[in-house]
DNA sequence: AGCTTCAGACTGAAA
DNA sequence: GTCTGAAGCT
């Protein structure tokens, strides 16, 4: 499968990042030695207005004047809104660097947060870059990294064992399914998938069950269920994504000592992508650094990020928090990034433009030397007799992708963006179509995969035999003939006996009590004989023992599989000396220690690596819009923009989703270095029926001279005849009138193709009917574009 | 017990 | 149109 490039750079580059020097580094607030390297060692830097004054210092030579200054800012909290393609992330590291060069910390007072391990891989490759001195001890990391890290030096104050597991969202709702079955919880009512959003995004609020409100039986309910899933978690000694900072938070909260200590060694706090935190995060920061006035105010913030490109408020990020912070601290600096290193200005122009129709934004206004570049081109995909409007965009886009490479473009610098997944299809046979190679993001990662995670189940039953999702997962995997039957009295069992249910095992009879033993009996043997062996060894074993490598030898397709296991094998073998930790596994269970299987299994959660389908071969990128955040490209080609897609017709109920929708469509038109290409489909196939679809609201908000409008000159393909060639649209075409045709919902129509229909429904924001049709069933029509009669 | 079929969903997604 | 998850069949 070609995974060994992925996991060989993910688990040595981030070596160190999470679980470096654990112990050592802690309650040992003494300095690294000097951190200076003599020769980089920069002059005075006098406020640092000019870069000319420090032209001798390699650290800031090359900075613009807003970069210098967010380099050199006093120790004070500070706020830097920094736009897309300004240079973010060097000003982050530069910072970093410069306060180390300068002595104003050693490398132990800094702590820099990110959202991706990417991100912060990438923090830390840059800063061994720029500095002599060990960045592998350093905090650098994600929210849930750092946490975890934290979390394992505090395991006994956070009242969990050494060796705690984490839960990744696929656990997490297996812990609830099972919750639910065991107390009865009705799943009609309450879905497990509700139950886990709900609790999900109580923690991410700060809040345990008994500081949400109850204000009605739905939620006594659920706080019911939520408090159950607090004490299994802990019971078996695991936590989820959201235990991991609101534990944190707590723990220095409840502990004075621990939080004095961490808030006089952490001098320098620096948030990648501030507008992207959600409250939890923000109050483990506030916990963290000390919010002024209180009993003791430690470091200095550096929030970094960009309110137009917040995107994910629906995972519970609040732009908010940039505010909250400026009011909460008394910021005094701003610092804003508005010079872009990436496009010329027509792609700049319709950037501004377009976030220009927000409202609620602290302003900022993007800016470039580089001169205008090429202009933006719009692409409107006209269906014919044979093919809707996605196909024929799908296949434009695809031969200009094709002149392209003919002209020397590199592949891997196009991106085919998108706003939902569903897209990808189209565009992907149309490429498959003319053989040109393409990678879509968006895939299942690698440890996400079921051969992996069965696998995993097996590790952590040896790791901690109380893991109950883990046996659940695999206690009949490969099949060795246990039921739900069985389970289903197994669990009874263990809940009156207050147990594990593999300390459950020895109360079954008959049969099917025998083949379980078995299995736990296997699981003993496997704990036992695996002790002393390198981890590599240990993941061979299990493998091998457990039934599940010989399981996918004999499934005829499962050939990826074994691959992925193999795989997996040569992560653990290279996982320990990437940690810099003693590669033999001991798993004591009653140890202070956590063993390096442990650590191996925290990685696999907190790091589930590349969500990319294909192997990272060659190739036009195809992702979604949300996906591509941080990425930049030569040409980029944004489709599907049409009322009801992009802006999606979930987002337009009210002003903040319209709102986010345009600074998903700021982000994507951000992408592009050289070349921007936006395109809508008159028709779309979406959900297995046509929808007649008005071009985007977004489209309209676009200066005149930065855009060209074109239709297509010829066949997209051989076997796509002539797109009708229509004259240029206006700009400013005009929109339907809401109550065009005087429809309503029961109206029978008459439409020149489909026939006789009747109305549905209608959503006049959009201008859309949906009919269903005598003859050609159900569909969703753009008034402005289908004409539909009313008929008596 | 395990496989097959059928209904229903379907914006976005890091750790 | 295609994937997931639960009920039905052998």
């Amino acid at each position: 499968m070609g995974c060994a490039g992925i996991l060989s750079v993910r688990f040595s580059a981030f070596s160190g990042g999470v679980f470096g020097e654990m112990g050592g580094d802690f309650y040992n607030p003494v300095m690294h030695t000097s951190p200076f390297d003599p020769s980089a060692f920069p002059t005075a830097t006098e406020g640092g207005e000019h870069q000319s004054n420090l032209s001798d210092s390699p650290l800031l030579a090359n900075l613009n004047v807003e970069q210098l200054a967010a380099v050199t800012l006093p120790a004070e909290h500070a706020l830097v809104l920094a736009g897309a393609g300004s240079g973010k992330t060097r000003v982050l590291t530069t910072r970093i660097a410069w306060l180390l060069q300068t002595g104003q910390i050693s490398s132990s007072g800094v702590l820099a947060v990110t959202f991706t391990n990417k991100a912060a891989r990438e923090m830390v490759a840059r800063l061994s870059a720029m500095l002599s001195l060990r960045v592998q001890g350093m905090w650098i990391g994600t929210f849930h990294g750092l946490c975890n890290r934290f979390l394992r030096a505090h395991h006994t104050l956070a009242h969990l064992p050494a060796g705690f597991q984490v839960l990744d969202v696929q656990d997490q709702l297996s812990a609830i399914k099972r919750l639910c079955k065991q107390f009865g919880v009705d799943t009609e009512r309450y879905a497990p998938k509700v139950l886990q959003g709900f609790i999900s995004a109580n923690k991410e609020d700060g809040l345990r069950p008994e500081a949400v409100p109850a204000k009605d039986l739905d939620t006594r309910k659920k706080l019911e269920v939520y408090r159950l899933y607090e004490e299994q978690c802990q019971r078996e000694g695991v936590v989820d994504f959201g235990e991991l900072i609101l534990r944190s938070y707590e723990l220095l909260r409840d502990h004075a000592s621990v939080r004095e200590h961490y808030r006089r060694r952490f001098a320098h706090v620096l948030i990648d992508e501030f507008q992207d935190t959600n409250r939890l995060q923000y109050e483990w920061i506030k916990m963290l650094v000390g919010a002024p006035g209180g009993e003791s105010s430690g470091g200095c913030i550096l929030a970094v990020g960009d309110d137009d490109q917040s995107i994910y408020a629906f995972r519970g990020a609040r732009v908010g928090n940039m505010f909250d912070f400026v009011r909460e601290f008394g910021v005094q600096h701003h610092i804003k990034l508005e010079e872009n290193y990436r496009s010329g200005s027509h792609i700049l122009d319709c950037a501004n433009a377009l976030i220009g129709h927000n409202r609620e934004r602290l302003g900022k206004n993007l800016r470039t030397s580089q001169g205008t570049g090429e202009m933006v081109r719009v692409f409107e995909a006209t269906p014919n007799g044979q093919h809707s409007g996605d196909f024929i965009e799908a296949a434009w886009i695809v031969e200009e992708i094709r002149h392209l490479a003919d002209g020397g473009w590199p592949l891997r610098e196009i991106a085919v963006l998108y706003r939902s997944n569903a897209q990808s299809r189209v565009i992907e046979s149309a490429l498959v179509q003319v053989g040109i190679s393409y990678r879509v993001y968006g895939g299942l990662r690698f440890f996400d995969r079921a051969e992996i995670k069965n696998a995993l189940a097996y590790l952590r039953l040896i790791e901690n035999p109380h893991d109950d999702t883990s046996f659940l997962r695999v206690v009949n995997f490969p099949p060795r003939g246990i039921g739900l039957r069985t389970l289903e009295q197994l669990q009874d069992v263990a809940q009156s006996r207050g147990c594990a249910l593999s300390d459950a095992a020895s109360a079954l009879d008959g049969r099917p009590g025998r083949i379980v033993q078995t299995f736990v009996d296997s699981l003993h043997e496997m704990r036992s004989t695996v002790q002393g062996l390198r981890l590599g060894q240990v993941v061979e074993r299990v493998l091998d023992r457990s039934g599940v490598l010989e399981h996918y030898r004999n499934d005829r397709e499962g050939a990826d599989r074994v691959a992925n296991l193999e795989e997996l094998v040569h992560a653990a073998e290279g996982f320990a000396a990437a940690e810099g930790l003693d590669p033999i596994v001991h798993t004591d269970l009653s140890s202070e220690e956590p063993s390096v299987l442990a650590l191996f299994l925290t990685q696999a959660a907190l790091e589930a690596g590349d969500n990319t389908a294909q192997s990272a071969q060659e190739g036009v990128q195809l992702m979604t819009v949300h996906s591509s955040k941080g990425l930049e490209f030569d040409a980029v080609f944004l489709t599907g923009l049409e009322e009801g897609l992009f802006p999606h017709d979930n987002a337009l109920s009210d002003r903040a989703g319209l709102e986010e929708e345009r600074r998903l469509m700021y982000v994507a038109i951000t992408r592009a270095r050289s070349r921007l290409v936006l395109s809508h489909a008159q028709t779309r196939m979406l959900h297995g029926q046509t929808r007649y679809n008005l071009r985007s609201r977004f489209l309209d908000e676009l200066p005149e001279h930065a855009v060209r409008w074109i239709t297509a000159r010829k066949a997209a393909s051989p076997s796509a005849p002539m797109a009708s060639s229509r004259q240029p649209v206006a700009p400013t075409a005009q929109r339907p009138a809401q109550d065009e045709a005087g429809l309503r919902v029961g109206q029978k129509v008459f439409h020149n193709h489909f026939g006789e229909g009747e109305v549905l429904r209608l959503d006049p924001q959009a201008g859309h009917a949906q009919v269903s049709f005598t003859r050609h069933g159900v569909k969703w029509l753009a008034l402005a574009i289908a004409k539909l009669t009313p008929v008596d």
